[in-house]
DNA sequence: TTAGGTGCAAATCTTTTGCAGAAAG
DNA sequence: CTTTCTGCAAAAGATTTGCACCTAA
């Protein structure tokens, strides 16, 4: 974990950034959930409990700002709220999501599984592909078994 | 045209909704824009053109209505505004969408491309698919002509 | 006559911005 | 010192809601 902060923080040196500790606040809240997906509001609330004097301002411009660093993925649900997502180090790619809408929860794919679509989508279509976004809505497994056996 | 517009009536009344004037001129503006991602607003300038004293309110009211009753989708872009698009008749799925970094265009596809792994995430993760949305971001063909022949 | 619809204005909710002061190189 | 950053409060923008009136089965 510290490794990871260190990375970001040389990342944001080499761009003239600082990272301040409201901005290390929200990096390790965003490390220590990385399952999640956290709204800006979520952010906000845990990052309370380590800096108590942050502002929510300051939460979205950090946001903002490890979005554009590609650090964090912005991602919309379309549930009203924007939700970050820590990259992984290595992936330039979002994950895929497999979203329940039975009981809302959000499951992830790690692997790409596009490649070979981007490779016919430059093909076909002419179009360079530098991202994707993927999401699958239906019912998790544990939902159908509810359905399948109910108690 | 009519026609579909005599399905949409029917699917409304089989819920017991009326297809007011309101709810059709909102219908037709989506009808004669089919090609396009309108927001609410986009559809609310267009239909004032049909229905003067149509409040933008009802436009809400009526598209949150259609994309209940999977007339159109709701779609987010994450540009901080929904759009909406209505859906083929036919098809349960969305379509993909190429949009263009560049230009901020948007090309649409309309072929499934998922079926595949759709059938994989079923047998391999047992989470069973209902709907799915897949983006790409990237260039244009045309912006890359423009890159590479500046003028 | 009764449930469903509408327009308007006000309210709500998320996100952004202006500003004056604080921190760091 | 000068640039970057912060918290606060206000602003902005999209969407929703309360309400009184309207309209069609």
């Amino acid at each position: 974990m510290e490794a990871r902060i260190d990375t970001i923080k040389q990342q944001l040196q080499s761009q003239g950034y600082k990272l301040t500790p409201q901005r290390e606040a929200t990096v390790r809240v965003l490390l220590e959930n990385e399952e999640d997906h956290l709204s800006a509001e979520d952010v906000f609330m845990l990052v309370k409990d380590k800096a108590p004097e942050i502002g929510l301002a300051t939460v979205y411009r950090t946001l903002e700002l490890l979005s554009e660093m590609h650090v964090v993925e912005k991602l919309n649900f379309g549930d009203g709220v924007a939700r970050y997502d820590l990259r992984a180090d290595n992936s330039k790619h979002h994950h895929h999501h497999l979203i329940c809408v039975q009981c809302g929860s959000m499951e992830e794919i790690k692997e790409d599984w596009l490649l070979p679509l981007e490779e016919r989508l430059e093909r076909e279509y002419g179009f360079f592909v530098a991202d994707h976004r993927l999401d699958f809505q239906g019912v998790c497994r544990r939902c159908q078994d509810k359905n399948d056996n109910p108690k």
